[in-house]
DNA sequence: TGCCAACAATGACCAACAGTCATAATATGA
DNA sequence: TCATATTATGACTGTTGGTCATTGTTGGCA
């Protein structure tokens, strides 16, 4: 049982591995099971003895993908400097992106919730997990730099949308392929830069008016228009 | 000729407002042309007289959106305080993508590379001319925060791909339907207004950045770490 | 070694759906 | 009223995701 089982694990790799070259080179949407199974040299019932659905298979992609950057940027670690330790992970993170736009995209499309429904409770929890892990990180990341007196204590939810809408943003950015047809062409390494130091500018300005509303009473509808 | 061309248009909006209805109910991705086209009460054969894909359809429904979207935006007008009105105008385009998620998920789904490439240059080229609509706005509210003196003179590709970023993030947020599973669950006037705060907050301090590095030249290698 | 049972691989097959086109229905105009 | 041009239609086609009865393979046992 033990050698079968083996083989089938390397065989999933393979077929992982085999998928995301194709879909690198056609387009993950044109791609067809059969085309996987092929180039995979394995007949096409065969894979949905892997992965229920084609679904799946793009799912797993991005799981393992995303799982693998969230281990990238804890091996990262804090360093004294909080705020420093934070843009180096958001950056990394941009690079990790730029390096496997298709993973990006396969993420973008997977997050989207009527795929999640379809794919249903197993792969939601996994998507869910991620996500706690990431906001957990996230969290390590702030209290830092609040103990090490970089910024103000302050409600997480506060800076924690900011910071996630930039990222969704520049997967976005990386998904669409960098700039096409733009008028103002950015290379990918300054737009990169633009957007972390406008996040930690957003981080510390969102913090400190955070702030502010905690002085003056946390029930303050604060409409400074 | 007149009067059947107006049946035609007529036909166009009642097609498009259909297939709209069928997508908020279903999901735009279960819905078939067929069922699109019976609830119109035509023929399948028909919708393709005005579309030539399902995809067109999907375009068209993001364009609008995006083009009615647009002019609200202009309505608005730039008061005195240029920032102040930055902000009106981000927070009333969230309170557009909020109250037509469907929209923000076809514009999503519209903004894909290879989509558009299927798409043809046709659709191609108004995708575009929006996306300058958009730009030009933000230049002008840009301009109008500096002429009033409330930021410094600043490239605008220091503050404008920060703020960019920050609406894609919103509109996947929104197009995710909220926060589901989350544990901290915000409601969405709450979160709004968080992002808007820091996109503010990140234009404030990513333009005193950009403005420290002008002053010192712009060739230097930022690296503040 | 030869045989059998359990298991795994396979590709012909099915259903669903986007998109086509020959034909039917309808409008136009003399 | 009839002939012709135009428009609407849904049966049809090709493609693809997913299924399953059949075929092939493995491993244990006599």
């Amino acid at each position: 049982m033990g050698y079968q089982d083996e083989v089938f694990r390397k065989r999933e790799q393979t077929l992982l591995a085999t998928a995301l070259k194709l879909f690198q080179k056609h387009g993950w949407e044109q791609v067809t099971v059969a085309q996987v199974a092929d180039a995979a040299g394995i007949g096409k019932g065969t894979v949905y003895k892997h992965f229920a659905t084609k679904d799946e298979i793009y799912a797993r992609l991005a799981l393992d993908f995303s799982q693998r950057c969230l281990e990238a940027y804890r091996r990262q670690g804090i360093g004294d400097q909080a705020l420093a330790s934070m843009r180096a992970v958001i950056r990394l993170s941009f690079d990790l992106m730029h390096q496997h736009p298709t993973e990006v995209q396969l993420s973008l499309h997977c997050e989207r919730p009527e795929f999640q429904e379809r794919l249903g409770p197993r792969f939601q929890s996994r998507f869910a997990e991620l996500e706690v892990g990431y906001t957990r990180l996230f969290n390590e990341l702030l209290e830092a730099a609040v103990a090490r007196g970089e910024i103000p204590q302050v409600p997480i939810e506060s800076v924690f949308w900011g910071i996630e809408a930039g990222f969704h943003g520049v997967m976005a950015r990386v998904a669409a392929g960098g700039f096409g047809h733009w008028s103002t062409t950015p290379d990918m390494a300054r737009y990169f830069d633009h957007v972390a130091d406008f996040m930690i500018a957003g981080l510390l300005g969102a913090s400190a008016i955070g702030a502010t509303l905690e002085r003056q009473g946390p029930n303050t509808e604060g409409e400074s228009t």
